[in-house]
DNA sequence: TCTGGGGTCCTAGGACCC
DNA sequence: TCTGGGGTCCTAGGACCC
């Protein structure tokens, strides 16, 4: 048996962890640059804020209803979460931490355990130590268990743990569970099987296997095997090292300047390359672009990348941060109102692995010591005290952040005091 | 004025090779 | 009329997730 524990309305509980006198009230969160919802308490929920509508069409709606609204605060949501996830291991081994407030944990080894009443339990602690309420979902495989948990949170509130095992169960969930809730079908999968008069997920498993292969590829006949019991998605102990690295943004504000976009793209150059050290690996390819706000109609539209081709794969922030801009100068045209830029590193191999360059003449050992020192200070004094004459100090392009709540947990100036 | 960011996996089709 | 077969690699684009 499998459990998902999936925190509620994540980053709008994380904002109540701190601030008891939000209990009860509608609370939002806003994506980057404060632009669209994307997390409601259910109280803002019940008064019909939609996820993902733009703010600037709620402001209205914020201010009569009394709905208080963040910045998203990612640093205090990243800590919570950890303590969330260490809450959960203490409850077993074989976890896998699957998103910032989804974990699956693996029950198969506890044998002769009620795995209702300790879902309760684990419940019950999550709430008490870290202040955060889950809901859980027990079933056999892990897309059963994330339909279990939906059900946990809609039907069963109050206890706030669903648990399916026999066959009989499991039926019932899935000729209640309607298509497009299954975890796997996205909105364009949901069309085509209504059209095929699937409503439900029960209606789902009756399909035939080589139709479901035909049109939903070898991801549809994984979901199908899942449904039916069979574990067909495989347990990921560690996250697997990415294949990819992003660093993309909105500006705060339209740019037009090239230094401006310059110092921005440096920045994610750079955040791409700790990212890389991180995970002990180097990228041979770096990727920039840059792209105008296609929901100005009245502006002239442009969108623009490049991929550069390093010479030796590196983690170096030196080295991306200077492929970073000689890409920017290739793409970069003046007249335009620039919105967003991003900088992706691809082709990731180990850092063990790096084929080195006949002809290159970059001082490699001499940086690799550079980068230590940096990251060394980086991760004692604050992300941003060492940095590159390339990033510049101009804040023109950072987020627009105007809610932001404190750092209660990981700044020492926004722990609370107590006094006595 | 104002519309997020960061990922993964899969397939089709073109280029190229023998 | 008729135009090989089998393979790899790469890219673009679609679909999905949180």
């Amino acid at each position: 048996m499998i459990a998902l524990v999936d925190c509620n309305n994540f980053y709008a509980s994380c904002e109540r962890v701190f601030s008891p006198s939000l209990k009860n009230k509608p609370v939002v969160v806003l994506s980057n640059n404060d632009g669209c919802v994307i997390a409601r308490s259910n109280e803002a929920k019940e008064l019909g804020v939609e996820m993902g509508t733009p703010a600037f069409m709620l402001a209205d709606k914020f201010e009569k209803e009394k709905i208080y609204v963040f910045s998203s605060n990612y640093t205090l949501y990243g800590s919570l979460s950890n303590r969330v996830m260490k809450t959960l291991s203490s409850f077993t081994p074989d976890i896998e931490v699957y998103s910032i407030d989804e974990a699956f944990l693996d029950f198969t080894r506890m044998v002769d355990k009620n795995l209702f009443t300790y879902g309760v339990q684990i419940k019950k602690t999550v709430q008490q130590y870290v202040g955060i309420p889950v809901s859980i979902g027990i079933a056999p495989t892990k897309t059963l268990a994330k339909m279990a948990n939906r059900f946990a949170k809609k039907k069963c509130k109050n206890i706030g743990v669903y648990m399916v095992e026999s066959s009989t169960e499991i039926a019932e969930l899935l000729a209640a569970t309607e298509i497009g809730d299954v975890w796997g079908i996205g909105s364009q999968h949901k069309r085509k099987l209504l059209l095929n008069g699937i409503r439900t997920a029960a209606d789902f498993i009756q399909m035939n296997p080589e139709w479901v292969r035909k049109n939903l590829t070898v991801v549809g006949q994984r979901l199908l095997n899942e449904l039916k019991g069979v574990p067909s998605i495989t347990w990921e102990t560690a996250p697997p090292p990415k294949k990819v690295i992003c660093t993309s943004r909105s500006f705060g504000q339209l740019l037009c300047n090239k230094e401006d976009i310059a110092n921005a793209v440096a920045n994610y150059a750079n955040k791409c390359a700790v990212k890389l050290r991180k995970q002990r690996s180097c990228a041979n390819i770096v990727h920039v672009f840059i792209q105008t706000n296609t929901h100005r109609t009245q502006d002239k539209q442009y969108y623009r990348s490049i991929n550069i081709q390093l010479p030796v794969a590196s983690n170096s922030s030196n080295e991306i941060i200077c492929y970073t801009l000689k890409g920017l100068s290739k793409i970069y045209r003046s007249g335009y109102n620039y919105k967003k830029a991003g900088v992706i590193v691809m082709d990731i191999v180990p850092e063990k692995q790096v084929q080195f360059g006949l002809f290159d003449t970059f001082n490699r050992s001499r940086d690799k010591k550079l980068m230590e020192s940096f990251d060394q200070i980086n991760t004692n004094y604050g992300s941003d005290l060492v940095r590159f004459a390339a990033q510049g100090y101009n804040k023109r392009w950072k987020l627009k952040q105007e809610r932001l709540s404190p750092c209660y947990t990981t700044r020492l100036k926004d722990v609370y005091v107590i006094r006595n």
